[in-house]
DNA sequence: TGGTACTATATGACTAATCATATATATGAT
DNA sequence: ATCATATATATGATTAGTCATATAGTACCA
């Protein structure tokens, strides 16, 4: 399971509560694997069954107990393992591209409208993927390796590049349609 | 949930049984849409039970009998609608991208082999895209409408589109890190 | 005193999808 | 004979992920 390895990364860099887990996801590596608050604490358990990662309850003043995960030598051999194991592409399940599939019997117009909302979603994914960055910032810093924030980017240019090339795409349909390049019928 | 709709959208040509579908499933939409045997006859027992098809028992000579079914007017209605309604784009989830996100860790070597094996993979899948149109054949002509040809086509070129922005992207990594245009800690 | 917000963890219910497997009929090849 | 293959449908078990909700401590403000 990949979330259970994504954890483990952090954990690799320091001891994580499941709290601080759920902030580190949510401003570093949302844009390619977001993650549910509870189904993070649910693994954190199963790491600690599986002896990847231990607890540490630790008592705070003013705010409740932190359950904090360190990660144990099995965990680190573990994240190893996986990190250098090939995997098979991932196959896409993309709802809006079984839209256009059946589009045909729509109205150029309905069509239209259809194809320009992606493209307004798309701009707008790329204006986050432009703020990431900043809330990312906290964790660079933590780290601050600059090998290590090379990799962290290399993920944002990725989701960039893709969704341009979408954006690119969902474009080039759009004047076809215009155009009236496309059969009627 | 969008395979019952991809279903509807099948149904919407004409009657298919379950084995039918997963036929056309393999052969056309595969490539966004995978769909697994038992869930296309589980879905399809779902369809039937809200009133989006109807169940015909056919009684065939030398073969088991076929469950065949046919789109009512009601699951037109849900088609249409649902054609025609605004889809939030779908969450990335790219375990390839965590592994990128913390290769920091791994020595060039390692990383390298990661994304070589990674533009193998995209370059096989750009291949297989190649050979979709041959597998869709059967539908094409079966439904042999241009309009429809065209945007069946389109799902092709956006993927086409995505992988090609994905390989090019893998090819930049690999270029830089054999430059060793990056931070080596 | 009440309200809100933040920190922190946890469980129950559900859904979509996968995997393995079962059942049955018939054809054609070895 | 028997074995593989194609046609055809179905169920049980499991997993990953989501959503709603519960619980509880503390702080700060009105």
């Amino acid at each position: 399971m990949s979330l259970e390895h994504a954890i483990l990364g952090f954990l690799n860099y320091g001891p994580f509560s499941g709290y601080d887990l759920k902030k580190a996801f949510d401003t570093s590596v949302q844009h390619f694997w977001p993650a549910d608050q509870s189904q993070i604490y649910r693994t954190l358990a199963r790491l600690a069954e599986r002896g990847w990662a231990e607890v540490e309850v630790v008592r705070q003043e003013g705010r409740p107990d932190r359950k904090e995960y360190h990660i144990t030598a099995t965990g680190r051999e573990e994240l190893r393992r996986w990190l250098v194991t090939p995997l098979p592409l991932e196959d896409t399940r993309s709802a809006s591209l079984i839209q256009v599939f059946f589009a045909g019997q729509l109205s150029d117009d309905d069509i239209l409208a259809m194809f320009e909302q992606e493209a307004e979603e798309l701009r707008k994914l790329l204006e986050r993927y432009d703020h990431v960055p900043l809330g990312a910032a906290e964790y660079v810093e933590a780290v601050s390796s600059p090998r290590e924030t090379f990799f962290w980017m290399l993920t944002l240019e990725c989701g960039t590049a893709v969704a341009q090339a979408h954006l690119e795409w969902v474009g080039s349909v759009i004047r076809r349609i215009k155009d009236k390049q496309h059969p009627s019928a």
